[in-house]
DNA sequence: CAGAGTGTTCGATGAAAACCATACACTCCC
DNA sequence: GGGAGTGTATGGTTTTCATCGAACACTCTG
């Protein structure tokens, strides 16, 4: 049998393309502390490279996921299984595409704290 | 004495100037459905030329009010006391400087309605 | 000065969102 | 198969936010 990375019997995670993204979810999705901190944690990292629980963030993993969820449906991260973790990817080209300069905001950004 | 149209005995309105705002802030301000609706026909009218009353947004005045008072604290909004009226301008160049291509997202969006 | 028009403030309500703890599902390794 | 590691789903609590009704403040006009 060929060599496949991504063996799952899992339900695969539901992804939604930044095209059918409306710019108030997209917006919705990037006005939270925890989950601009993901986002600009993942684009420091090669493609991939971290699984859900690799992240810094002050809450709980059930919390996690569905901050994940959240990106997710706002089509800011691509999600495969890899074995027992679920790894990740910003989708930056796509969303870019969708919503020209928006990413650079958040990961751009020296303004104030809050 | 010299001619005044913002005569005024009340307190002036309090401005964030978008310098002074966080990325959050202001996706938070814009991630709102009244409050993008708003900005929207404010960016289509000439400026102080749209009293706070005039807008057509299925909220209450008091919930209105809220609003101009949040697009205000995100750097967004700047609104003059005219005789009984507050007026309103949308502080494109200002707001641009500070977010670039972000206000652009939400005037010239063609996506999905929600 | 009385009244109409305009907008803010206050208090309360309802809905949405974030969060946690627990329980469950799947994968890998022994 | 048992157990550790990882992530999701569920149920319930807390917080936050949008909204309204009513009361208040200010401006202009009659």
């Amino acid at each position: 049998m060929a060599q496949r990375t991504t063996t799952s019997h899992r339900a695969a995670p539901e992804h939604t393309h930044p095209e059918d993204v409306s710019v108030q979810t997209a917006l919705a999705a990037l006005a939270d502390p925890v989950r601009i901190s993901l986002v600009r944690e993942l684009a420091g990292s090669a493609e991939w490279s971290r699984s859900c629980g690799s992240f810094d963030v002050p809450v709980g993993k059930a919390a996690l996921s569905h901050h994940f969820a959240v990106l997710r449906g706002a089509g800011l991260v691509e999600q495969r299984d890899e074995g027992p973790r679920r790894v990740n990817r910003l989708r930056r080209a796509e969303f870019e595409a969708r919503f020209p300069g928006l990413l650079e905001l958040i990961l751009r950004d020296d303004g104030p704290a809050a």
